[in-house]
RNA sequence: GCGCGAGUAGCUCAGCUGGAUAGAGCGUCGGCCUCCGGAGCCGAAGGUCGUGGGUUCGAAUCCCGCCUCGCGCACCA
């Protein structure tokens, strides 16, 4: 049992006494103001109701019943409008830390999760164009709240899904046609520069499975196109190809890695789309009209409802949210008691359709089931002006320019130090910065300052283990608010995986890395009395070690030195 | 028009699921270099939490109305 249980069971202990319900739960926490003490708890405040007296009695009333010894404090004094605030004595609070030095990497996981297996979606861009920013965010996004869930015990499947079906795709093959044979571009091709380069590799590559030169492949594509479908299906087979590869290699560089890639497409060849439509047949939720099939998602809360399959002068075609619903039917068959999608903003209103979908297949699958992520847009500044072209896509920022630009830690920490919800402004000349106005280096250069303690005072820091320390040396105001924020740390990672918002490690990080450099500029670690350097160097690993596991979650490196 | 999101310091944003005198970074102003790295630190100024009501011991946080901005409202994906 850790400090604050141990707090809250005595707390509980004395409110019982004082005939508070069975289940009350009073909250315990650290004050905002650091002067009124270690923690606080607002259990008179709370039992003011139940009990129809004063916050303010009932507190006096609760303090005298605490047994200290149980709860652990050195002192506990009723303030404002009937708060109890704690106060640890100085080695209690700091004796904490040996459980950081002990754990290690560990410190912080727990097993929430107990193993379950959840699914994270997230990118999952079309295969026609290079990443650009958005996913960019969403890549940073996913990858974080798979590494919290990871942290608090859930098996996790990092998962892409390639919506390589459907209308997008030809208009892709048909750029790349355009551009291979020098044609004008119309309005329903992609403009993009980097379609030269797929169509120099997709000429090469047929050039080669047909044994011919460049320029004869050149020559069908301008003249054979409209009669010859194998050379249309192998353009659109090689540029697919083509962009996979290229996102692969901005993932990779991005260090994002993804254990599962889901085909849009293999969805058709094992009849799940068609199969849905008929399920959702058989459930009653579906009806005919105009010629095509709706699903009533009306009744699971859609404003309106859905055509499922078009009519037959439209082409006959399910609709696009069916083989996403089919998808989604598949994670659940594949054992995932949760699946998150990480998706922008301007994806919403899929949401009510997806789950609807998924509720009237009446197949046991839960309400909220997919959870959705969802980021608003990101606008990129350089020299106080909006960037918008980039040399590859033409239009837009790619991910590739970013990291090649910013490198990979400051383009991780940028797109997550906002919450999703928050539209992000990332500013380059700021990210570029190696000083302590970018957070980023701000946060890794704390972290390297306390590795250049041991280094330079030639500690080896295997060998500080917290064994034998005097915590009662840790007595400096900036000592406590250190190793109060880094028992914090615990508790924040498990708020921040339920909220599903890495942003919250990024934040914490600033703080705690704010608390290092001014402890690190006050006090001297080496140097001091024996037992004072001791205590201090406990600090310095166990700091350094919860900086390195914040940054861990987020992705980003945690250099030694800078 | 309807739905979702946002509106907090000059700027960019936090605010831990209703708590104490609303915070941080940047910017501005004023200080600090014999130092385990000045790639740093200290201090100050700066707020009607968009707005008007409501709920209660207590509201930036919950509810209702209104205003502004973004996104979405297909037999597109």
């Amino acid at each position: 049992m850790n400090a604050t249980d141990r707090l809250r069971a005595a707390v509980v202990t004395a409110a019982r006494s004082l005939g508070a319900p069975a289940d009350f739960a009073p909250v315990i926490e650290r004050p905002r103001d650091p002067t009124h003490g270690d923690w606080a708890t607002n259990a008179a405040m709370a039992l003011a109701r139940p009990l129809g007296k004063k916050p303010a009695d009932i507190a006096r009333a609760l303090v005298d019943a605490l047994d200290k010894g149980a709860a652990g404090v050195a002192d506990a004094s009723v303030a404002g409008p009937g708060f109890i605030n704690f106060r640890l004595a100085a080695g209690d609070l700091a004796a904490g830390l040996a459980t950081v030095l002990q754990l290690g990497e560990q410190y912080g996981r727990t097993q929430d999760g107990a193993g379950r297996a959840v699914n994270v979606e997230f990118v999952s861009a079309n295969p026609t164009g290079p990443l650009h920013v958005g996913h960019g965010r969403q890549a940073a996004l996913g990858d974080a709240i798979s590494s919290l869930l990871v942290y608090t015990g859930w098996t996790v499947t990092r998962e892409f899904y390639y919506n390589d079906g459907g209308g997008q795709i030809e208009r892709l093959r048909d750029s790349v046609r355009a551009r291979a044979i020098d044609s004008a571009l119309g309005d329903d091709h992609y403009h993009g520069e980097y379609v030269r380069d797929v169509a120099t590799y997709a000429i090469e590559r047929i050039a080669a499975d047909r044994a011919t030169t460049s320029g004869a492949v050149r020559q069908m594509l301008a003249t054979e196109w409209e009669d010859d479908a194998a050379l249309r299906d192998a353009v659109r087979r090689h540029a697919v190809a083509y962009l996979r590869g290229e996102q692969d290699t901005d993932l990779k560089a991005f260090g994002v890695r993804f254990d599962v890639y889901y085909l849009e497409s293999s969805l058709y060849g094992e009849q799940r789309v068609d199969g849905t439509i008929s399920a959702l047949m058989k459930t009653g939720h579906a009806f005919e009209q105009d010629g095509a099939i709706w699903l009533r998602t009306t009744t699971f809360g859609d404003d309106k409802d859905r055509v499922m399959k078009r009519s037959a002068e439209k082409g006959g075609e399910p609709t696009y949210f069916v083989p996403d619903v089919a998808y989604h039917v598949t994670k659940w068959e594949r054992g995932f008691a949760r699946a998150i999608d990480v998706q922008g903003a301007d994806h919403h209103s899929t949401v009510t359709r997806v789950r609807a979908g998924l509720q009237a297949l009446e197949i046991g699958i839960p309400k909220g089931y997919p959870e959705y992520v969802l980021h608003q847009m990101v606008t990129v500044m350089r020299a106080g002006e909006e960037m918008k072209i980039s040399k590859r896509a033409g239009s837009y920022v790619t991910v590739r320019d970013l990291v090649d630009e910013v490198g990979r830690d400051a383009v991780r920490y940028f797109f997550l130090m906002r919450k999703g919800e928050s539209q992000l402004v990332f500013d380059v000349d700021l990210a570029r910065k190696q000083s302590d106005e970018n957070p980023v280096y701000y946060i890794q250069m704390a972290h390297a300052r306390l590795c250049g303690i041991f280094r330079v005072g030639e500690v080896d820091a295997a060998a500080v283990t917290g064994a034998g320390v005097d915590w009662a040396r840790l007595s400096e105001p900036e000592e406590r608010e250190l190793v109060k924020t880094l028992l914090d740390w615990p508790a924040l990672v498990k708020g921040a995986a339920d909220a599903l918002e890495p942003h919250r490690v990024a934040t914490w990080l600033l703080e705690t890395a704010r608390l290092v450099h001014l402890w690190y500029h006050k006090h001297h670690v080496l140097g001091e009395a024996p037992e004072v350097t001791q205590a201090r160097l406990a600090l310095a690993k166990a700091a350094r070690i919860v900086l390195a596991n914040g940054l861990a979650v987020l992705g980003i490196s945690a250099p030694e030195r800078m």
